[in-house]
RNA sequence: GGAGAGGUGGCCGAGUGGCCGAAGGCAACGGUUUGCUAAACCGUCGUAGGGACAAAAUCUCUACCGAGGGUUCAAAUCCCUCCCUCUCCGCCA
């Protein structure tokens, strides 16, 4: 979001960068609405200046022993006035900055102009697709056949789009969330959280979930707190309001937790399965860092994911979302998409994205330059996060890119340390 | 859940109605001096919004002492509601 200052100076060249991505914001009721604030504001503080003025006037009188009673009067006319004055300011400032929170990101230059996923653009690929004698199985067919996924009892217990994992299947996805969290923690310098699960209002407002996007969360009945979508979230918040030291840039943050989404509108779509549930696991990656680095670190961060399919030795490709098909809050975003035997296509597995100043205005997160000469302004960070990885459906594509013909499936080399040494996931 | 205490500038901490955007200290930054991995002294030192200026520098006004209301000519200070933190008791993993 854009401060209301630097919206009403730089509506027109905002709302043209903005045509590049679908939108539909009202920007004449911003621009008349930004005027009338200036023209209330303006206003509101002359009174309050009169207003002060003469308070002063009767503390002097007051001192002097002289007779107040008439300024004291004066005050108090003016004070209607300004109650009245304040009370149009304040509902202007709260229309005006209910739609700007409603303002998605500017997409950045490199980012490609198209209507829908159909314009995204392909930067690379990875690894090579196995092939098989027989038609590949889907992961829950392999998985139920195992004994390691339960569909049937997550649908009794709790509803659709939920899953159980036993046996040797919940040792994958435990191993896989360890596997993730070591070598980001040991080889890529990110440091460890483990937060809260429930955030309130204001967290889901600084990263960009709120006001917009309510109808995808889960909410507490009885209490304002919302279950996470995304790690991103808590961790990103974990900074909001503060002012960072530029030496400390960038922070690096991994953390492993559940995530929550209702999916609501996804009828239909990827019912069978882990691919889409109400409840998966992730391991997200999240950055801190000055404007000037922020692309680099994209770039670094989705490296970092990507390397975990390569230690793997998942086929994955790259797509560079266009601007019809960005997030809100996002102004670049990789998609890291892994292959599905099963559906002969690539499946989205990671996303990770440069948010630059965008969440950092709505959570207020700045960073202040310390050495150097006198210039101890303060200035926005930017956030960049990424999934590193989906656990669920990495399990997923682990299940049927390494399935073999007896229906067993291969353990990738490098997760057996974290399965007991097992190297194949056999029918118990 | 019960009882109590408290939330002030980057940090600590004074301040119970006007001259308080807020003493003092620490930290930071600039400088002076001496010099030896430092001290002393001087100065600067919050954030945001409005206006003036072509703009920067600068000047000026307004707001902010957890948040939101209220009382008053005037609120960090009095009243109400809420949020958060701490202590003790209870309960609990």
């Amino acid at each position: 979001m854009y401060d209301l200052k630097y919206l009403r100076e730089h509506l027109d060249q905002i709302r043209t960068s903005l045509d590049r991505r679908g939108n539909d914001v009202p920007w004449t009721d911003i621009q008349k609405l930004s005027e009338e604030r200036r023209a209330v504001t303006t206003q509101v503080e002359q009174f309050r200046y009169e207003l002060n003025k003469g308070s002063e006037e009767v503390a002097r009188l007051r001192r002097a022993k002289a007779p107040a009673e008439e300024a004291m009067a004066a005050m108090k006319q003016l004070r209607d006035r300004i109650k009245d004055a304040e009370e149009v300011l304040r509902n202007v400032e709260e229309a005006l900055t209910e739609v700007a929170l409603r303002i998605p990101n500017i997409p950045h230059v490199s980012v490609a102009v198209g209507a829908d996923a159909s314009g995204n653009v392909e930067v690379r690929r990875w690894g090579t697709m196995p092939s098989f004698s027989s038609p590949p199985k889907p992961h829950w067919e392999i998985g139920e056949n195992l004994g390691i996924l339960d569909f049937d009892r997550a649908a009794k217990i709790a509803g659709a789009r939920f899953s159980v994992m036993t046996g040797a299947g919940a040792r994958l996805e435990r191993a896989l969330i360890n596997y993730m969290l070591d070598l980001h923690t040991t080889h890529h310098g990110y440091r460890e959280v483990i937060p809260p699960l429930m955030v309130n209002r204001s967290s889901m407002t600084g990263t960009g979930q709120l006001p917009k996007f309510e109808e995808d969360l889960f909410r507490l009945r009885d209490e304002e707190y919302f279950l996470i979508p995304t790690a991103e979230v808590p961790v990103t918040n974990l900074h909001r309001e503060e002012i960072l030291s530029a030496d400390h840039l960038p922070l690096r943050y991994t953390a492993y937790t559940p995530c929550f989404r209702r999916e609501a509108g996804s009828y239909g779509k990827d019912t069978r399965g882990l691919i889409r549930l109400h409840q998966f696991n992730k391991v997200e990656l999240v950055a801190f860092t000055t404007a000037d680095r922020s692309y680099e670190e994209l770039e670094r961060l989705t490296g970092h994911a990507e390397s975990v399919l390569q230690h793997l030795k998942l086929p994955y490709r790259v797509i560079s979302l266009c601007t019809g098909d960005l997030g809100f809050s996002a102004a670049k975003t990789y998609d890291l998409e892994v292959w599905l035997p099963s559906q002969q296509q690539y499946r989205e597995i990671s996303s990770c994205s440069n948010f630059e100043s965008f969440q950092a205005r709505r959570a207020s997160i700045k960073y202040r330059s310390t050495g150097g000469k006198k210039e101890a302004k303060s200035d926005f960070v930017h956030t960049l996060n990424g999934s590193g990885l989906a656990v669920g459906r990495t399990l997923v594509a682990i299940l049927e890119n390494f399935q073999q013909p007896d229906g067993s499936v291969e353990v990738p080399t490098v997760l057996r340390p974290y399965m007991g040494g097992m190297e194949r996931i056999k029918k118990e």
